[in-house]
DNA sequence: ACTTTCTCCTTAACATCGTTAAGTCGCGCT
DNA sequence: AGCGCGACTTAACGATGTTAAGGAGAAAGT
């Protein structure tokens, strides 16, 4: 989406002619992965399926990478560039508005790709290249009337639970048209024909994500602005 | 910590005389399998390792499970099962106590064990055994006010709250002792020395987790009441 | 111009993992 | 006595992350 393609993408055909494929970096082969993510998903993320993509072996990416983890972390940094592109920074904005915005756009970027969520929450940033953002924001809210700590209390805790719902999120649906089986919202309820609110409680929470993860944002703005006195 | 043991468990020593070793259920499976997770983790919690703790070997465990998930499974229902077991229900309590009470409780469960939230969070219970306590929070929710809509929600919010910090806190903390190395708070404020808010943010984010998680809880009591409109 | 060094990748191999197929051994039943 | 079934074992398969050793070609040194 980002940066330029360079090398044939389809198989192991090999370049054309005698012309030399451009060595890889760090950049190339994380962008390779997360495309290849939303195709095979984190479990069929291997390092021989990835350098194949790559017209590579798998232990080329070595080079690049100590481990597969640091490939993941990689990942997720880029996720994380991609995310803060796609919201672009208002110096303007209320707290209430940051906060929506960060939050929103932080689970589209992680409904973007298969898995998101999950390779998200489990790897770290490379580098300190989220500082930035981050920084803006405790400013927003710092300057709104927070004190630091409960500016970093405010934006954590929706942070974790957008992490925490996406993951949910995409146990029940890996991608925006695709469902996982056993999770038939009108078996389950006829499996707790006994617990009638439980029953009940299913289409509150297998469908309508949209609706619902705004819902548990709007909660947490309302319990921020009412715990620490700010409008 | 539930069930009896029976067989040896140290090494392959084996049953001592002619003795049978009585055959194996789902229940001491998961059980053994929580206890080694907590010495090995999630990526050293193996099949074959699970076997021989239970002095058998790796395929034997394919006659009780029909795959890796399915024991995975069983033991976040183990988990759940062990969780209620030590928040007792008391039909007395306000919605906020039934609030606080089962997500403390349940970030408790989860941090007793090593990747415990990973686990849990990325399996299903098996049967329905849940929806009884479901059914009851859900109760002491309406009637305490609340339509079946806003109850699923506060209490969904707030699991999913849990979920998502302490995935993250046993991302820097795998057990309550032990530390995972590259979370200096110190040296993260050397790199981001640029950035003095999210430098000082450090202590915010990786200290004091038990404070940290009850002032989200906080935030989330404070919204559903101020929302809500139910003192 | 020749050699050395360095970069970036390949080939080969290892240990380990989840999983399946086929066989085994004792027990209860008819 | 023979049979069937429950509960395992032995053997093996393909795949995975990862390491060791080597090799081709550009860059650098003299």
């Amino acid at each position: 989406m980002s940066t330029e393609r360079t090398g044939g993408s389809t198989s192991t055909a090999g370049t054309a002619r005698g012309e030399r494929r451009a060595p890889l970096d760090r950049a190339r082969v994380a962008d390779t992965a997360l495309r290849l993510l939303n195709e095979v998903g984190l479990e069929g993320l291997t390092l021989r399926a990835i350098a194949r993509e790559l017209d590579v072996k798998a232990p080329a990416l070595y080079w690049h990478f100590k481990d597969k983890q640091a490939l993941l972390d990689e990942m997720a940094t880029e996720m994380y560039r991609r995310m803060i592109a796609g919201i672009p920074l208002d110096p303007q904005e209320t707290w209430r508005e940051r906060l929506l915005n960060s939050n929103r756009g932080l689970r589209t970027a992680l409904l973007a790709y298969r898995d998101g969520a999950r390779v998200f929450s489990g790897s770290r940033f490379t580098g300190a290249a989220h500082a930035e953002r981050m920084e803006d924001t405790l400013r927003v809210f710092t300057e709104a009337g927070f004190t630091l700590t409960q500016a970093v209390r405010a934006t954590q805790t929706s942070y974790l639970y957008t992490i925490g719902y996406v993951t949910e999120e995409q146990g029940v649906q890996p991608m925006a048209d695709e469902r996982r089986e056993g999770y038939d919202v009108e078996e389950r309820a006829r499996l707790m024909a006994e617990y009638p609110l439980s029953a009940a409680a299913g289409r509150e929470i297998f469908e309508d994500f949209d609706r619902h993860f705004e819902e548990g944002l709007a909660l947490l703005t309302a319990g921020i602005a009412a715990r620490y006195g700010i409008a």
